[in-house]
DNA sequence: AAGTTGGTTGATAGA
DNA sequence: GTCTATCAACCAACT
Protein backbone atom coordinates (compact mmCIF):
# COMPACT_ATOMS: atom_id res chain seq x y z
CA UNK A 1 0.00 0.00 0.00
CA UNK A 2 1.39 3.47 -1.25
CA UNK A 3 1.36 6.32 1.60
CA UNK A 4 0.49 9.85 1.57
CA UNK A 5 2.68 11.03 3.47
CA UNK A 6 3.72 14.54 5.57
CA UNK A 7 7.27 15.03 6.57
CA UNK A 8 7.30 17.61 9.66
CA UNK A 9 10.12 19.80 9.43
CA UNK A 10 11.29 21.71 12.82
CA UNK A 11 14.59 21.68 13.25
CA UNK A 12 16.29 19.56 10.96
CA UNK A 13 15.93 21.82 8.22
CA UNK A 14 18.04 19.63 5.53
CA UNK A 15 17.96 17.12 2.83
CA UNK A 16 21.07 15.47 4.14
CA UNK A 17 21.28 13.07 7.07
CA UNK A 18 17.62 13.05 7.34
CA UNK A 19 16.71 9.80 8.02
CA UNK A 20 12.67 11.05 9.09
CA UNK A 21 12.49 12.42 5.55
CA UNK A 22 13.92 8.97 4.03
CA UNK A 23 11.28 6.74 6.19
CA UNK A 24 8.47 9.37 4.59
CA UNK A 25 9.44 8.33 1.09
CA UNK A 26 9.52 4.59 1.51
CA UNK A 27 5.99 2.94 0.17
CA UNK A 28 5.23 6.90 -0.73
CA UNK A 29 3.05 7.63 -3.38
CA UNK A 30 2.16 11.54 -2.06
CA UNK A 31 4.74 13.88 -0.08
CA UNK A 32 3.78 17.00 1.64
CA UNK A 33 6.56 18.30 3.39
CA UNK A 34 5.34 21.00 5.98
CA UNK A 35 6.99 23.64 8.36
CA UNK A 36 4.49 24.73 10.36
CA UNK A 37 5.25 28.14 12.39
CA UNK A 38 4.07 27.88 15.71
CA UNK A 39 3.20 31.16 17.62
CA UNK A 40 4.91 29.34 21.02
CA UNK A 41 8.30 29.23 18.97
CA UNK A 42 8.30 32.14 16.40
CA UNK A 43 6.85 34.66 18.20
CA UNK A 44 7.74 38.40 17.45
CA UNK A 45 9.98 38.09 20.70
CA UNK A 46 12.20 35.90 18.90
CA UNK A 47 15.03 38.23 17.25
CA UNK A 48 15.05 39.47 13.98
CA UNK A 49 17.73 37.87 12.78
CA UNK A 50 16.93 34.82 13.96
CA UNK A 51 13.63 35.38 11.82
CA UNK A 52 15.84 36.08 8.55
CA UNK A 53 18.03 32.75 9.52
CA UNK A 54 14.78 31.02 9.85
CA UNK A 55 13.30 32.33 6.64
CA UNK A 56 16.34 31.99 4.32
CA UNK A 57 16.64 28.27 5.66
CA UNK A 58 13.42 27.72 4.56
CA UNK A 59 13.73 29.00 1.39
CA UNK A 60 16.81 27.07 0.57
CA UNK A 61 15.02 23.92 2.08
CA UNK A 62 12.23 25.08 -0.54
CA UNK A 63 14.45 25.25 -3.32
CA UNK A 64 15.97 22.34 -2.90
CA UNK A 65 12.55 20.66 -2.23
CA UNK A 66 11.83 21.51 -5.66
CA UNK A 67 14.68 20.30 -7.59
CA UNK A 68 13.15 17.04 -6.45
CA UNK A 69 10.11 17.70 -8.15
CA UNK A 70 8.80 18.45 -4.42
CA UNK A 71 8.36 21.70 -2.21
CA UNK A 72 7.62 23.03 1.24
CA UNK A 73 4.19 24.01 2.69
CA UNK A 74 4.20 26.59 5.09
CA UNK A 75 1.80 26.98 7.44
CA UNK A 76 0.63 28.51 10.80
CA UNK A 77 -0.85 28.06 14.20
CA UNK A 78 -0.43 25.43 16.75
CA UNK A 79 0.33 22.11 15.19
CA UNK A 80 -2.51 20.25 17.26
CA UNK A 81 -4.76 22.20 15.48
CA UNK A 82 -3.12 22.32 12.24
CA UNK A 83 -2.30 18.74 12.02
CA UNK A 84 -6.05 17.36 11.98
CA UNK A 85 -6.97 19.71 9.37
CA UNK A 86 -3.96 18.52 7.34
CA UNK A 87 -4.21 14.96 7.78
CA UNK A 88 -8.70 15.31 6.55
CA UNK A 89 -7.53 17.64 3.99
CA UNK A 90 -5.14 15.13 2.59
CA UNK A 91 -6.22 12.06 3.10
CA UNK A 92 -2.76 11.11 5.15
CA UNK A 93 -1.58 7.91 5.86
CA UNK A 94 1.67 8.16 7.44
CA UNK A 95 3.95 11.28 9.47
CA UNK A 96 7.50 11.45 9.89
CA UNK A 97 9.94 13.92 11.78
CA UNK A 98 12.74 13.97 13.69
CA UNK A 99 13.47 13.47 16.87
CA UNK A 100 13.61 16.73 19.75
CA UNK A 101 14.43 16.34 23.22
CA UNK A 102 13.35 19.92 24.16
CA UNK A 103 10.48 19.70 26.93
CA UNK A 104 8.06 21.98 24.71
CA UNK A 105 8.65 19.73 21.81
CA UNK A 106 7.81 16.40 23.77
CA UNK A 107 4.68 17.77 24.87
CA UNK A 108 4.10 18.89 20.92
CA UNK A 109 5.31 16.04 19.67
CA UNK A 110 3.11 13.51 21.99
CA UNK A 111 -0.08 15.13 21.40
CA UNK A 112 0.31 14.99 17.89
CA UNK A 113 1.48 11.80 17.72
CA UNK A 114 -2.08 11.21 19.69
CA UNK A 115 -4.20 13.02 16.99
CA UNK A 116 -2.16 10.79 14.30
CA UNK A 117 -2.94 7.82 16.10
CA UNK A 118 -6.85 9.21 15.98
CA UNK A 119 -6.88 9.88 12.40
CA UNK A 120 -5.16 6.35 10.94
CA UNK A 121 -1.91 7.82 10.68
CA UNK A 122 1.38 6.19 11.34
CA UNK A 123 4.11 7.95 13.15
CA UNK A 124 8.09 7.48 12.64
CA UNK A 125 10.22 9.30 14.06
CA UNK A 126 14.36 9.26 14.11
CA UNK A 127 17.22 10.57 16.15
CA UNK A 128 18.83 12.85 13.76
CA UNK A 129 19.49 16.25 15.60
CA UNK A 130 22.64 14.74 18.62
CA UNK A 131 25.04 12.54 17.56
CA UNK A 132 23.50 10.06 19.63
CA UNK A 133 20.55 8.94 21.58
CA UNK A 134 20.78 10.97 24.80
CA UNK A 135 18.24 8.37 26.00
CA UNK A 136 20.59 6.12 25.63
CA UNK A 137 23.62 7.79 27.11
CA UNK A 138 21.46 8.62 30.26
CA UNK A 139 20.99 4.68 30.93
CA UNK A 140 24.13 3.77 30.79
CA UNK A 141 25.00 6.48 33.48
CA UNK A 142 22.90 4.28 35.54
CA UNK A 143 20.11 6.41 34.58
CA UNK A 144 21.43 9.72 35.87
CA UNK A 145 22.93 12.36 33.23
CA UNK A 146 27.13 12.85 33.36
CA UNK A 147 27.46 16.19 35.77
CA UNK A 148 31.41 16.37 33.95
CA UNK A 149 32.55 15.92 30.50
CA UNK A 150 34.79 13.46 31.26
CA UNK A 151 32.00 11.34 32.34
CA UNK A 152 30.39 11.92 29.05
CA UNK A 153 33.74 11.01 27.42
CA UNK A 154 33.65 7.86 28.95
CA UNK A 155 30.20 6.94 27.66
CA UNK A 156 30.30 7.86 24.57
CA UNK A 157 33.59 6.06 24.10
CA UNK A 158 32.12 2.82 24.59
CA UNK A 159 29.05 3.50 22.93
CA UNK A 160 31.54 4.16 19.98
CA UNK A 161 31.60 6.88 16.88
CA UNK A 162 28.23 7.99 16.01
CA UNK A 163 26.29 6.61 12.95
CA UNK A 164 27.47 7.48 9.79
CA UNK A 165 25.13 10.42 7.94
CA UNK A 166 23.02 9.21 5.01
CA UNK A 167 23.03 11.05 1.87
CA UNK A 168 20.02 12.91 0.93
CA UNK A 169 17.69 12.15 -1.53
CA UNK A 170 17.98 11.99 -5.15
CA UNK A 171 15.58 12.14 -8.14
CA UNK A 172 15.89 8.38 -7.88
CA UNK A 173 14.66 8.32 -4.24
CA UNK A 174 11.10 10.36 -5.83
CA UNK A 175 10.50 8.42 -8.94
CA UNK A 176 7.04 7.22 -7.34
CA UNK A 177 6.38 10.59 -4.95
CA UNK A 178 4.64 13.02 -6.49
CA UNK A 179 3.73 16.15 -4.32
CA UNK A 180 0.81 17.61 -5.40
CA UNK A 181 1.03 21.16 -7.13
CA UNK A 182 -1.92 23.71 -7.91
CA UNK A 183 -1.97 27.30 -8.52
CA UNK A 184 -3.66 28.28 -5.19
CA UNK A 185 -0.96 26.58 -2.99
CA UNK A 186 1.47 28.55 -4.14
CA UNK A 187 0.23 31.51 -2.32
CA UNK A 188 -1.52 29.75 0.59
CA UNK A 189 1.63 27.52 1.94
CA UNK A 190 4.44 30.60 0.73
CA UNK A 191 7.26 31.23 3.24
CA UNK A 192 6.39 34.29 5.16
CA UNK A 193 8.14 37.63 4.59
CA UNK A 194 9.91 39.65 7.73
CA UNK A 195 6.91 42.60 7.57
CA UNK A 196 4.45 39.29 7.54
CA UNK A 197 6.16 38.48 10.87
CA UNK A 198 5.46 42.14 12.30
CA UNK A 199 9.17 42.84 11.83
CA UNK A 200 10.99 45.77 10.61
CA UNK A 201 13.81 44.93 7.99
CA UNK A 202 15.13 48.33 8.20
CA UNK A 203 16.41 47.55 12.04
CA UNK A 204 18.86 45.02 9.97
CA UNK A 205 22.49 44.68 9.48
CA UNK A 206 24.63 42.89 6.82
CA UNK A 207 23.44 39.34 6.25
CA UNK A 208 26.84 37.56 7.81
CA UNK A 209 25.83 34.03 7.89
CA UNK A 210 22.07 33.68 5.62
CA UNK A 211 20.33 30.85 6.64
CA UNK A 212 20.10 27.17 4.67
CA UNK A 213 21.45 23.89 4.13
CA UNK A 214 23.44 25.17 1.06
CA UNK A 215 24.95 27.74 2.76
CA UNK A 216 25.85 25.35 5.29
CA UNK A 217 27.65 23.02 3.61
CA UNK A 218 29.63 25.28 1.82
CA UNK A 219 30.78 26.63 5.10
CA UNK A 220 31.64 23.59 6.68
CA UNK A 221 33.85 22.77 2.92
CA UNK A 222 35.39 25.93 3.18
CA UNK A 223 36.57 25.26 7.07
CA UNK A 224 37.41 21.55 6.21
CA UNK A 225 39.72 22.67 3.85
CA UNK A 226 42.22 24.15 6.29
CA UNK A 227 43.38 20.58 7.10
CA UNK A 228 46.43 22.63 9.02
CA UNK A 229 43.65 24.63 11.10
CA UNK A 230 41.13 22.06 11.90
CA UNK A 231 43.74 19.50 13.32
CA UNK A 232 45.59 22.23 15.96
CA UNK A 233 42.21 24.18 16.71
CA UNK A 234 41.90 24.46 20.33
CA UNK A 235 39.16 26.18 21.32
CA UNK A 236 40.59 28.23 24.27
CA UNK A 237 43.27 29.10 22.18
CA UNK A 238 40.75 31.09 19.77
CA UNK A 239 40.14 34.58 20.31
CA UNK A 240 37.08 36.08 21.24
CA UNK A 241 37.55 39.38 19.70
CA UNK A 242 38.93 39.15 16.58
CA UNK A 243 37.68 41.65 13.73
CA UNK A 244 35.97 38.43 12.18
CA UNK A 245 35.58 35.28 13.71
CA UNK A 246 38.35 33.01 14.80
CA UNK A 247 36.17 29.85 14.48
CA UNK A 248 33.99 27.79 12.34
CA UNK A 249 30.03 29.55 12.82
CA UNK A 250 28.65 26.87 11.96
CA UNK A 251 27.07 26.54 15.23
CA UNK A 252 23.59 28.20 13.67
CA UNK A 253 23.71 25.73 11.07
CA UNK A 254 23.98 23.18 13.51
CA UNK A 255 20.68 24.59 15.90
CA UNK A 256 18.68 25.08 13.27
CA UNK A 257 19.45 21.59 11.79
CA UNK A 258 20.95 22.73 8.44
CA UNK A 259 23.88 20.79 8.76
CA UNK A 260 23.69 17.49 10.66
CA UNK A 261 25.97 16.91 13.71
CA UNK A 262 27.03 13.39 12.72
CA UNK A 263 28.10 14.66 8.79
CA UNK A 264 30.21 17.37 10.63
CA UNK A 265 31.62 14.57 13.14
CA UNK A 266 32.37 12.61 9.79
CA UNK A 267 33.72 14.66 8.07
CA UNK A 268 36.54 16.03 10.95
CA UNK A 269 37.40 12.26 11.08
CA UNK A 270 37.85 12.18 7.92
CA UNK A 271 40.38 15.53 7.93
CA UNK A 272 41.64 14.15 11.04
CA UNK A 273 42.69 10.50 9.64
CA UNK A 274 46.05 9.77 9.40
CA UNK A 275 47.02 13.09 10.97
CA UNK A 276 48.47 14.33 14.52
CA UNK A 277 45.26 16.87 15.53
CA UNK A 278 43.99 18.26 19.11
CA UNK A 279 41.63 15.82 20.72
CA UNK A 280 38.39 16.54 23.30
CA UNK A 281 37.78 18.85 24.99
CA UNK A 282 39.35 21.38 22.72
CA UNK A 283 39.10 20.40 19.06
CA UNK A 284 36.45 20.16 16.93
CA UNK A 285 35.20 17.47 17.18
CA UNK A 286 35.39 18.22 21.20
CA UNK A 287 33.16 20.69 20.51
CA UNK A 288 30.30 18.57 19.19
CA UNK A 289 30.84 16.90 22.43
CA UNK A 290 29.95 19.48 24.36
CA UNK A 291 27.23 19.88 22.60
CA UNK A 292 26.06 16.46 23.20
CA UNK A 293 27.27 16.94 27.16
CA UNK A 294 24.77 19.64 27.59
CA UNK A 295 21.87 17.57 25.51
CA UNK A 296 22.25 15.04 27.84
CA UNK A 297 21.88 17.29 31.22
CA UNK A 298 19.34 19.19 29.54
CA UNK A 299 16.89 16.07 29.05
CA UNK A 300 17.96 14.74 32.67
CA UNK A 301 17.98 17.31 34.26
CA UNK A 302 14.30 18.29 35.47
CA UNK A 303 13.66 22.18 34.90
CA UNK A 304 17.20 22.90 33.44
CA UNK A 305 16.14 26.00 32.37
CA UNK A 306 15.29 27.42 36.01
CA UNK A 307 17.50 27.94 39.17
CA UNK A 308 14.12 26.62 41.19
CA UNK A 309 13.40 23.35 41.14
CA UNK A 310 16.57 22.35 39.67
CA UNK A 311 18.23 19.73 41.38
CA UNK A 312 21.90 20.84 39.54
CA UNK A 313 21.78 24.14 40.12
CA UNK A 314 23.05 26.06 42.94
CA UNK A 315 20.12 28.72 44.38
CA UNK A 316 22.03 32.05 44.62
CA UNK A 317 19.78 35.13 46.32
CA UNK A 318 20.43 37.14 42.68
CA UNK A 319 19.13 40.85 42.68
CA UNK A 320 16.59 42.22 40.57
CA UNK A 321 18.01 45.61 38.77
CA UNK A 322 16.29 46.62 35.96
CA UNK A 323 18.53 49.60 35.29
CA UNK A 324 21.77 47.47 35.32
CA UNK A 325 19.76 44.61 33.60
CA UNK A 326 19.19 47.47 30.53
CA UNK A 327 22.49 48.85 30.49
CA UNK A 328 23.72 45.20 30.02
CA UNK A 329 21.50 43.75 27.48
CA UNK A 330 21.72 47.51 25.68
CA UNK A 331 25.92 47.72 25.93
CA UNK A 332 25.82 50.55 27.77
CA UNK A 333 27.79 48.90 30.96
CA UNK A 334 30.78 51.68 30.73
CA UNK A 335 33.44 48.78 29.98
CA UNK A 336 33.59 48.88 26.16
CA UNK A 337 34.99 45.46 25.89
CA UNK A 338 31.34 44.50 27.30
CA UNK A 339 29.22 46.82 25.55
CA UNK A 340 31.38 45.92 22.41
CA UNK A 341 30.22 42.54 22.56
CA UNK A 342 27.06 43.35 23.49
CA UNK A 343 26.51 45.30 19.86
CA UNK A 344 28.19 42.38 18.10
CA UNK A 345 25.87 40.28 19.59
CA UNK A 346 22.62 42.29 18.21
CA UNK A 347 24.07 43.74 15.32
CA UNK A 348 25.39 40.10 14.12
CA UNK A 349 23.58 37.28 16.13
CA UNK A 350 27.11 35.40 16.62
CA UNK A 351 29.83 36.19 19.60
CA UNK A 352 32.73 33.46 19.81
CA UNK A 353 32.41 31.50 22.90
CA UNK A 354 34.52 33.46 25.16
CA UNK A 355 33.35 36.64 24.44
CA UNK A 356 29.80 34.81 26.11
CA UNK A 357 32.20 33.98 29.00
CA UNK A 358 32.80 37.31 29.59
CA UNK A 359 29.63 38.94 29.17
CA UNK A 360 28.11 36.01 31.00
CA UNK A 361 30.27 36.28 33.99
CA UNK A 362 30.18 40.12 34.18
CA UNK A 363 25.70 40.00 34.50
CA UNK A 364 25.48 37.30 37.15
CA UNK A 365 28.79 36.56 39.96
CA UNK A 366 31.09 38.89 38.33
CA UNK A 367 29.66 42.31 38.76
CA UNK A 368 25.81 42.99 38.26
CA UNK A 369 24.91 39.74 40.55
CA UNK A 370 21.42 39.57 38.31
CA UNK A 371 20.02 35.74 37.91
CA UNK A 372 21.63 34.05 34.47
CA UNK A 373 18.08 33.02 33.58
CA UNK A 374 17.76 36.99 33.08
CA UNK A 375 21.14 36.54 30.34
CA UNK A 376 19.68 33.55 29.03
CA UNK A 377 16.71 35.44 27.77
CA UNK A 378 18.50 38.37 25.88
CA UNK A 379 20.40 35.16 24.46
CA UNK A 380 17.87 32.93 23.17
CA UNK A 381 16.45 36.71 21.71
CA UNK A 382 19.26 37.55 19.90
CA UNK A 383 21.80 34.68 19.27
CA UNK A 384 21.67 33.16 15.81
CA UNK A 385 22.81 29.56 17.47
CA UNK A 386 20.67 30.35 20.37
CA UNK A 387 19.79 26.72 21.68
CA UNK A 388 17.60 25.64 24.90
CA UNK A 389 20.01 23.10 26.12
CA UNK A 390 23.22 24.68 25.32
CA UNK A 391 22.01 28.09 26.38
CA UNK A 392 20.46 26.84 29.93
CA UNK A 393 23.54 24.52 30.38
CA UNK A 394 25.89 27.44 29.30
CA UNK A 395 24.67 30.12 31.41
CA UNK A 396 24.77 27.83 34.40
CA UNK A 397 28.43 27.12 33.71
CA UNK A 398 29.56 30.60 33.57
CA UNK A 399 27.16 31.68 36.49
CA UNK A 400 28.84 28.71 38.53
CA UNK A 401 25.52 27.35 39.08
CA UNK A 402 26.31 24.14 37.76
CA UNK A 403 28.97 22.25 36.32
CA UNK A 404 31.84 24.59 36.88
CA UNK A 405 32.31 25.74 40.80
CA UNK A 406 35.43 27.61 40.68
CA UNK A 407 33.54 30.66 41.51
CA UNK A 408 36.59 32.63 42.68
CA UNK A 409 37.99 33.11 38.73
CA UNK A 410 36.33 35.94 37.73
CA UNK A 411 37.12 37.17 34.26
CA UNK A 412 38.00 41.02 34.44
CA UNK A 413 35.93 43.26 31.99
CA UNK A 414 39.12 45.26 31.47
CA UNK A 415 42.32 42.41 30.93
CA UNK A 416 40.43 39.45 29.46
CA UNK A 417 40.38 41.59 26.16
CA UNK A 418 43.62 42.84 26.41
CA UNK A 419 45.68 39.26 26.17
CA UNK A 420 43.97 39.22 22.68
CA UNK A 421 43.68 42.42 21.06
CA UNK A 422 45.88 45.11 22.70
CA UNK A 423 45.08 47.58 20.80
CA UNK A 424 41.25 47.24 21.12
CA UNK A 425 40.39 47.27 17.52
CA UNK A 426 37.43 45.03 18.23
CA UNK A 427 36.23 47.57 20.74
CA UNK A 428 36.31 50.31 18.26
CA UNK A 429 34.61 48.33 15.32
CA UNK A 430 31.50 47.68 17.61
CA UNK A 431 31.88 51.27 19.55
CA UNK A 432 32.99 53.69 16.58
CA UNK A 433 32.47 56.58 19.08
CA UNK A 434 35.40 55.01 20.91
CA UNK A 435 38.10 54.74 18.04
CA UNK A 436 40.03 57.81 18.61
CA UNK A 437 40.85 56.89 22.01
CA UNK A 438 44.42 55.50 22.94
CA UNK A 439 45.40 51.92 23.71
CA UNK A 440 46.11 52.40 27.13
CA UNK A 441 42.46 53.99 27.45
CA UNK A 442 40.85 51.92 25.06
CA UNK A 443 39.46 49.37 27.77
CA UNK A 444 39.04 51.99 30.29
CA UNK A 445 38.00 55.46 29.06
CA UNK A 446 37.05 56.59 32.48
CA UNK A 447 40.81 56.91 33.35
CA UNK A 448 41.93 58.70 30.62
CA UNK A 449 42.22 62.58 31.56
CA UNK A 450 39.58 65.44 30.26
CA UNK A 451 42.13 66.24 27.77
CA UNK A 452 42.60 62.87 25.97
CA UNK A 453 38.61 62.71 26.16
CA UNK A 454 38.30 66.36 24.41
CA UNK A 455 40.93 65.06 21.48
CA UNK A 456 38.92 61.83 21.28
CA UNK A 457 35.31 63.91 20.87
CA UNK A 458 34.07 61.41 23.42
CA UNK A 459 33.13 62.49 26.67
CA UNK A 460 32.83 59.95 29.39
CA UNK A 461 29.64 60.78 31.41
CA UNK A 462 28.06 62.47 28.11
CA UNK A 463 28.77 60.91 25.24
CA UNK A 464 29.66 57.28 26.27
CA UNK A 465 28.45 56.49 30.16
CA UNK A 466 30.83 56.10 33.35
CA UNK A 467 30.96 52.49 34.25
CA UNK A 468 27.69 50.89 36.04
CA UNK A 469 29.95 49.67 38.97
CA UNK A 470 33.21 49.44 40.01
CA UNK A 471 34.86 46.07 39.17
CA UNK A 472 37.63 45.52 42.02
CA UNK A 473 35.45 46.20 44.76
CA UNK A 474 32.08 44.64 43.27
CA UNK A 475 33.84 41.31 41.97
CA UNK A 476 35.38 40.64 45.35
CA UNK A 477 32.48 41.25 47.17
CA UNK A 478 30.09 38.44 44.86
CA UNK A 479 33.09 35.73 45.48
CA UNK A 480 32.17 35.96 49.10
CA UNK A 481 28.83 36.33 47.81
CA UNK A 482 28.81 32.70 45.82
CA UNK A 483 30.95 31.53 48.97
CA UNK A 484 27.97 31.69 51.20
CA UNK A 485 25.68 30.72 48.43
CA UNK A 486 27.97 27.83 48.26
CA UNK A 487 28.53 26.70 51.84
CA UNK A 488 24.16 27.17 52.17
CA UNK A 489 24.35 24.44 49.22
CA UNK A 490 26.15 22.01 51.09
CA UNK A 491 24.88 22.56 54.50
CA UNK A 492 21.11 22.10 53.00
CA UNK A 493 22.42 18.86 51.06
CA UNK A 494 23.86 17.33 54.32
CA UNK A 495 20.23 18.05 56.24
CA UNK A 496 18.33 16.75 53.15
CA UNK A 497 20.72 14.66 50.82
CA UNK A 498 19.26 15.15 47.28
CA UNK A 499 18.09 11.89 45.56
CA UNK A 500 20.79 12.27 42.68
CA UNK A 501 20.23 8.76 41.93
CA UNK A 502 18.30 7.60 38.62
CA UNK A 503 16.57 4.32 38.55
CA UNK A 504 18.69 0.85 38.47
CA UNK A 505 19.41 -0.74 35.45
CA UNK A 506 17.96 -3.98 35.16
CA UNK A 507 20.97 -5.08 32.90
CA UNK A 508 24.74 -4.02 33.70
CA UNK A 509 25.49 -0.84 31.55
CA UNK A 510 28.40 -1.19 28.85
CA UNK A 511 30.68 0.94 31.18
CA UNK A 512 30.12 -1.50 34.47
CA UNK A 513 30.83 -4.60 32.35
CA UNK A 514 34.33 -2.82 30.79
CA UNK A 515 35.06 -1.71 34.43
CA UNK A 516 34.31 -5.28 35.72
CA UNK A 517 36.73 -6.35 33.17
CA UNK A 518 39.20 -4.20 33.78
CA UNK A 519 39.26 -5.40 37.34
CA UNK A 520 38.92 -9.04 36.42
CA UNK A 521 42.50 -8.10 34.14
C1' DA B 1 35.23 5.51 52.92
C1' DA B 2 37.90 9.53 53.30
C1' DG B 3 41.49 11.46 50.61
C1' DT B 4 43.05 12.57 45.98
C1' DT B 5 42.75 14.27 41.33
C1' DG B 6 41.35 17.09 37.76
C1' DG B 7 38.55 20.56 35.90
C1' DT B 8 38.24 23.37 27.71
C1' DT B 9 39.33 29.09 28.16
C1' DG B 10 41.27 33.93 35.53
C1' DA B 11 44.52 37.64 37.10
C1' DT B 12 48.71 39.03 38.54
C1' DA B 13 53.55 39.25 39.70
C1' DG B 14 57.91 37.79 38.97
C1' DA B 15 61.43 34.71 36.82
C1' DG C 1 57.18 36.79 24.58
C1' DT C 2 56.52 31.97 28.06
C1' DC C 3 56.25 29.76 32.23
C1' DT C 4 55.17 29.25 37.26
C1' DA C 5 53.51 30.31 41.85
C1' DT C 6 50.13 32.52 44.29
C1' DC C 7 45.56 33.95 45.29
C1' DA C 8 41.28 30.64 47.78
C1' DA C 9 39.69 26.61 47.93
C1' DC C 10 34.89 25.14 44.73
C1' DC C 11 32.72 20.30 43.19
C1' DA C 12 32.20 15.43 40.91
C1' DA C 13 34.31 11.41 40.14
C1' DC C 14 37.57 8.35 41.16
C1' DT C 15 40.50 5.42 44.18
Amino acid sequence: MAHVCIHWFRKGLRLHDNAALMAALKDCKELYPVFILDPYLHHTQVGINRQRFLIGALKDLDCSLRKLNSRLFVLRGKPEDVFPKLFNMWNVTKLTYEYDTEPYSLRRDEKVASLAKEHGVDVIYKISHTLYNIERIIEENNGKPPLTYKRLQAIVQNLGPPKKPIPAPTLENMRDVKTPHSEKYEDKYRIPTLEELQLDSKFLGEELFPGGEQEALRRLDEHMKRTGWVCSFEKPQTSPNSLSPSTTVLSPYVTFGCLSARTFWWRLTEVYRGRKHSDPPVSLHGQLLWREFFYTCSVGIPNFNKMNQNPVCTQVDWDTNQRNLAAWREARTGFPFIDAIMTQLRQEGWIHHLARHAVACFLTRGDLWISWEEGQKVFEDLLLDGDWALNAGNWQWLSASAFFHQFFRVYSPIAFGKKTDKNGDYIKKYLPLLKKFPPQYIYEPWKAPRSVQQAAGCIVGKDYPHPIVQHEQISKKNIQRMKEAYAKRSSDNNESPIKKQGVKRKTPSVIDMLQKKIRKE
